[in-house]
DNA sequence: TATTGTTATACTCTATAACTATA
DNA sequence: TATAGTTATAGAGTATAACAATA
């Protein structure tokens, strides 16, 4: 039973106009369900969501700092380092010490860590494809920009004493 | 700095392209934003999501099971119940047990619950508001039915071994 | 002095097993 | 026996402060 029919399962008699007209609450429902089906599928590889992120990335951008994978990622520098350390463990990835500057690390993959990878992206692919072929590739595509958007906006604009000098 | 603009930053030279074109991954971000922003925002009558949920299905489900409103938000038994002791210690809900059914919890707001959630709601409505306004009227509404959309697939029905009897 | 990576730590959220009381 | 609520507990994920090495 996945989340989505969990939750219809006994809520048939429950009013929930307000927050279904949330956007709030349905990105988490939709989270809920796209990552509980995520985890499951990755699980084979035995490969977190933020795992897979890491792995991707460092694919499309070997050499690239460790600092600026986690910023990408939303995931701040300590919480980074056991996540680095175990797929390093694993051999999948290998962290060198910079030459011109020595408080960086560059990332790259292993032969293993691009053989994972690859196959990884392709259970992704699965579930994004499924997906895609439920909503239809138009809406697929407008959904996809439209969170986009939502994810780059600045939700505090709006609001007073709050933007303290940026840069 | 918010989630997106402080993954900006630095960013700017990565591709994250395989990521960026997944749902999974967007999903992801338009979350952080929007519930750190959602956070914030509620942070001054002290309500954190899960809380404001529940106070809304109760607003518009006065006497329902705890159980059931503990299931449409996908939250385990277990850790409902702290969040509805908390609740009750604040003085914004009752449990009363079930006059029919001794197993039952029937949860009610207090006038001050009543109070607390017609504040939050408001405050929750304007973020509403300044996303929808970002987004258009009809790309927002595209956006929340796609959404629920992708929460209610089935994401597991097109993989082998795994449909157990369901009922 | 500032930055990267690191350690230690704590807090939140989530998950499971087992207990109780009621049915 | 089955279910609702509860307790205890463990595991993720995430947050901050402080340190060492490097610049």
């Amino acid at each position: 039973m996945n989340a989505a029919s969990r939750r219809d399962a006994n809520a048939g008699t429950l009013d929930t106009g307000f927050l279904e007209g949330t956007l709030g609450f349905t990105i988490r429902l939709c989270q809920l369900n796209v990552f509980d089906d995520f985890i499951d599928r990755l699980s084979g590889l035995d490969l977190r969501p933020a795992e897979f992120s890491i792995l991707c990335l460092i694919a499309d951008n070997p050499g690239c700092r460790a600092s600026r994978i986690a910023e990408c990622l939303c995931i701040k520098r300590p919480n980074f380092v056991p996540l680095l350390s175990g797929l390093e463990q694993r051999k999948l990835v290998v962290r060198r010490r910079s030459e011109t500057d020595g408080r960086f690390q560059d990332l790259f993959l292993t032969a293993l860590g691009r053989r994972v990878v690859t196959k990884a992206k392709s259970v992704v692919a699965e579930q994004e494809q499924y997906m895609a072929d439920r909503l239809g590739p138009r809406k697929r595509d407008e959904l996809v920009n439209a969170l986009r958007m939502v994810a780059r906006l600045d939700l505090r604009a709006d609001r007073e004493g709050w933007r303290v000098k940026e840069s």
